[in-house]
DNA sequence: TATGAATGAGTCTTCATTCAT
DNA sequence: TATGAATGAAGACTCATTCAT
C-alpha cells in the first residue's frame, strides 16, 4: 500500500510487504489452501525460495497479516474494558467495528468465509475469542436467548450485509451506515426489554 | 436382503449413503480441501477406489450432498413465487427457512464457514442465487437501503445466530425460535418504514 | 458385421463379436494402452465385468483380434512356400497380401501404427516373424543390400501408401492397385540386377 | 564447474538433459504410456518431482524431444521451398532427409512405430503436416495416382528400411545409402512417367 | 450370461519446504 | 537478499481384475 517515494521500480526492503499484499488478495479470492506459494511468488516475479527468506513458513504469511488486524481489535476491547456498559458505550463498539470493517475489508472477508481454515490457522481461536469477548460487551445483564440473539447478529449482519452488497451500486459510506443503523437498532431493542 | 448379523464388512446397498454421510461429518469440521479421499476411505474401512465406484469425482461426493440439500430451498422458492407479498408470506418464508436450517445444520455450516471453497465448487453460484432470489421476496418495494440491509440481516442473522450458539447450553427449538424471533423482527422493521 | 436373422435387439451369442469389433475400432483410434475396458463396455452398454466373461484378459481381446488376422497370412506363407521362386510366385505373394491389407485394414493399420506396443503383446513377435518370413521370399538369391532394401520396402510401402492415402478422394480399389504397381515394380528391379 | 570427481550425486546442470536422454532412451524401447515418470526418476536416481522442476507435464519432456528434432526438418522444408523443383532439388531433399534420419534416428523410430501415440501429443499434427509439406515437394506436377505412391513411398520406406535392417549385420552407412538409393529410384521413376 | 461392488497397484501431478550458493 | 535445484509426502484419479450373486 505504501506506493514508494524513490522512482527507480520499488524493489528494495518492501519485499515483505509485497508478499503480504499478494497473499491477502490470493487468499481472499480463492481461499488459504487454493492460493499456492507458487503461485504467489510468480505474481510477485521472485522464486519461492525468496518467500523463505522473509517468513518462516506459509502459514506465517497468513498470520502475520492477522496479527497485523487484531491491533485494532485488540484496542477496542481494550477500550471496551474500560467503559461503563452504558447502551453509549455499546453504540460506539459498533461504530468502531464498522470503521475496523471497511478499514481492513478484504481480510475481515477472508475470516467470515473461511473459518473452516480459520480454525487450523493457530490465529483461529484467536480471533473467535475476540469476537466473543466483544459479543460479551454487547447484551444487557440477564438477557433473554432472544436479546442475546440479536447482540450476535448485530455483530455479524455487519459482516453479512457489508459482503453481500459488496458489489451493490451504493455508496461504500453509505452502505456502512445503513448496515450500522441496524446493528445498532438490534442492540437497542435488545435494551429496550432486558432494561 | 440380510440385514448383517455377521461380523464380515456388511457389503449392502448403503455404501454410497456412509460415503455422503462420512464426508459430511469430514468436511464440516475440517472443511473440503483439507479432507482427503484417503481419510473419507479410511473411516469407512474401504479403499479410495470405491468411493469413485459410487463418485465420479471428489467434488461430486460433496455436490449430490448439496443436491439434497438444495431441494427444499427450490420448494420453498417455488412456494413464495405462488404467494403474495404480504408481510405474513414473508414471515412464513423465514419461518420455513428456519426449519430447513436445522434440517441440514451441518450442511448449512459447512456452506457458512466454507464460502471460499464453495465459489469453486460448480453449486456455489447455484446455491448463491437461490439465497438472493429469497432475499428478493423479503423486502418491500422502493425499500431503502437500510431496509434492504435489514432483510439481508435477516436471512444472515438466522445462520450467525445458530452456529454461533451451536455449543450453547440452551435447547435447539428453543433457540431456533429466538432467531426466527429476531428475524421476523428485522423484516417487520423493514416494512413499517417502506410500507 | 453379422447383422443378426432375429428382429429382436440382437443381444445373444454375438457380444463376443461385438467386443471384438468395438474393441478393434477404439484400438486403431487411440491405441491399446488409451482405450481403458470401461470405454469399450461403456460403449456396448455391458459391463467391464461382462468382458471378463468373454475373454481373459485385455490382451485377451486383442490378441483374439490377430489371432482371425493371421490366418490369411500364414495361408499366404504356407502357399508361398509350396511355390518355386520364380518372380511370378512374387508378384503373386505381394497381390495376395495386397488383398488382405484391404481385408483387414484397421488391424493392419493398428500394428503398423502401434509397433511397440505390438512388442509387449505377445503377439508381436509373432507377427514380426511372419513378417520376416514373407520378406524372406522376396529377393533373389545373394541380392545385393540395395536390392534387399527393395524388397522391404515393397511390402511396406504397401501399407505406407495405403495408411498415408487414407483420406484421399481416389477409389480404394484404383489405390490398392497403384500400391501394388510400386511394390511389385520394386521387386521386379530387384531381380533385374541380381538375376 | 568442476566436472565432478566426487561419487556424490553430481549436481549439475546437466540434469535437464539426463532427463531427456533417458527418456528417449525409455520411450522408444517401451513407448509413451508404458514409460512411466517413476522409472525414468529412479534410473536418474532423482524424485519424480525433480522433473516436474525442468518440465511442466510428461508429455513436456516428450515434446522438447521433438522441438529439438523438428529444426533440421524446418530447415530442409526452408531450403526446399527456395529451390527449383528440379529433380536435382528432390534427390537432395532425399539425401538430407536420410542424413536427418540418422542423426535421429530413435526419435524417428519412436515416431514410426507409435504413431497412435503421436497422434495424441499435440506434436503430432505437427509433424505430420512437416511430412506431407515435405511430400509435397517430391512429385512431378499432374502426376499418376501410382506415380503420387512412389513419392510417398520413397519417403517411408527410407524409415522402414533403417529400422527393419536395424539390427542387420551391414554397414550403417551403407545401409543408408543403399536405402537412399532405393528412395532415389523411386522418384526418378515417378518424374519418368510424368515428366 | 451377465452385474454390482470392490480392490491394489499404479498413474500424473502439486505442494510446502530445504539448502548450498 | 535472493535463486536453482531438489525432496518427501500427499493428492486425486484410473485401470485391469475379481468374485459373489
Amino acid at each position: 500500500m505504501v506506493t514508494g517515494s524513490s522512482s527507480k521500480p520499488q524493489r528494495r526492503g518492501n519485499t515483505r510487504q509485497r508478499i503480504q499484499d499478494v497473499t491477502l488478495e490470493l487468499i481472499a479470492e480463492q481461499g488459504y489452501e487454493k492460493t499456492s506459494l507458487r503461485e504467489i511468488a510468480e505474481r510477485l516475479g521472485v522464486t519461492k525460495a525468496a518467500l523463505y527468506y522473509h517468513f518462516k513458513t506459509k502459514e506465517d504469511i497468513v498470520v502475520s497479516l492477522f496479527t497485523d488486524l487484531m491491533t485494532p481489535i485488540d484496542d477496542l476491547i481494550a477500550w471496551a474494558k474500560e467503559q461503563p456498559p452504558s447502551l453509549e458505550t455499546k453504540r460506539e463498539i459498533l461504530t468502531r467495528y464498522s470503521l475496523a470493517l471497511v478499514g481492513a475489508a478484504p481480510l475481515f472477508r477472508f475470516m467470515h468465509e473461511n473459518q473452516a481454515t480459520m480454525r487450523e490457522l493457530s490465529i483461529g481461536e484467536n480471533f473467535k475469542g475476540r469476537m466473543q469477548e466483544l459479543i460479551a460487551y454487547l447484551p444487557p445483564e440477564d438477557a433473554t436467548l432472544t436479546d442475546r440473539v440479536r447482540c450476535i447478529s448485530a455483530l455479524f449482519s455487519m459482516h453479512a450485509g457489508m459482503f453481500v452488497l459488496q458489489d451493490d451500486e451504493s455508496d461504500p459510506e453509505e452502505r456502512r451506515k445503513a448496515v450500522l443503523e441496524v446493528a445498532t437498532d438490534l442492540i437497542v431493542q435488545a435494551h429496550r426489554h432486558g432494561g
